[in-house]
DNA sequence: TGGAATTAGTTCATCCTTAAAATGATATTT
DNA sequence: AAATATCATTTTAAGGATGAACTAATTCCA
């Protein structure tokens, strides 16, 4: 029905391991299905987003994803505030400024008022790069969610809204 | 208001990369909302999996997910098959197959119908520590997700569903 | 049968990612 | 001012992930 199999594996041909993943006492069945769910609809976004920003771009989703957080950042932003945003560690984030920087899409600057700060910005060939892609990515999104009408759209977002204050409440009080 | 800061950074002071991306032309700025929201929900709650599962366990999650995919396979799986569900390149399986068949967790046979073929199962030893962490792992969604009402959980549910079927159209049936 | 295509997995090079430890700079005490 | 704490970033070691090239086994079919 669904297969397509290119030489190295993966595509389309996936089957979801979104089922139950357990049915203990006190069960939680159903948010840990829910939680298959929006992980597989995540990943399904992602992994294509992925494949497509290296097939039109040669770019990877983490370098994209960088450029965007600098994107409304027009004096630039410090590295730290950039991790967190990206919500990435920030040892994560040296070697790929790095390599931003060697393209010539990003500079980086240290703070004269703390020598330990550094000011990482886009550059005029960063910038537009960026709008390029960024353009060819709300099309691809807006591909992917293009049977969703509004109303669910709306709807969704309001839920998912729910979601993450149910998360981050956790999260800010474990326990 | 909300920090924490361990020595290696990262941790609870995350800010969302959730805003716009782009306000192009023909737009798609909604659905790009919608997408960085979907995405900001399950990074929050993927990450604290990850660090739960190494805290408590010290496992990851890519091994919990294998565990996860054999779990419900009595007789084992083929490896090819655990790709698909898992949504992971073959290639990435190796080494992870590898080291859960170190661990003890999990059996390797070859196929003897065809000899190209892997048949990979829990062991018994694999099966209880994965009920054992299944069981945690049940509580930790079920408490993220805890300040969502069933009605709410279930509207979600919905509309996650109809959101995978316009994914899956884009996918199967691209441009 | 015997060669070509297909299929299942592995290997390789490259990149991403993290936690933890280390470095180096600024702030805070005492 | 010296000692100490804190803070921003880098380094390191280890694991995950991918696409592409490769190996080996099976199937297809002329």
């Amino acid at each position: 029905m669904n297969s397509e199999s290119s030489t190295s594996g993966v595509s389309l041909d996936w089957v979801d391991g979104e089922t139950k993943v357990e049915e203990a006492p006190h069960d939680h069945g159903d948010e840990t299905r829910l939680w298959l769910r929006l992980l597989t609809c995540t990943t399904l976004v992602e992994t294509e987003v992925r494949r497509r920003l290296r097939e039109e771009f040669d770019f990877t989703l983490p370098r994209f994803d960088l450029l965007a957080q600098l994107e409304r950042a027009e004096d630039g932003m410090v590295l730290g505030e950039v991790s967190k945003r990206m919500m990435v560690s920030p040892g994560n984030l040296t070697a790929l400024v790095e390599r931003l920087v060697e393209s010539g899409y990003v500079s980086r600057t240290v703070s004269p008022k703390d020598r330990r700060v550094q000011i990482i910005a886009l550059t005029e060939a960063g910038r537009a790069a960026f709008r390029n892609m960024a353009d060819r990515h709300g099309e691809w999104i807006g591909d992917m969610f293009k049977q969703l009408s509004a109303r669910d759209g709306a709807a969704l977002m309001k839920e998912l809204g729910k979601l993450k204050n149910s998360i981050r409440a956790t999260l800010s009080n474990p326990q």
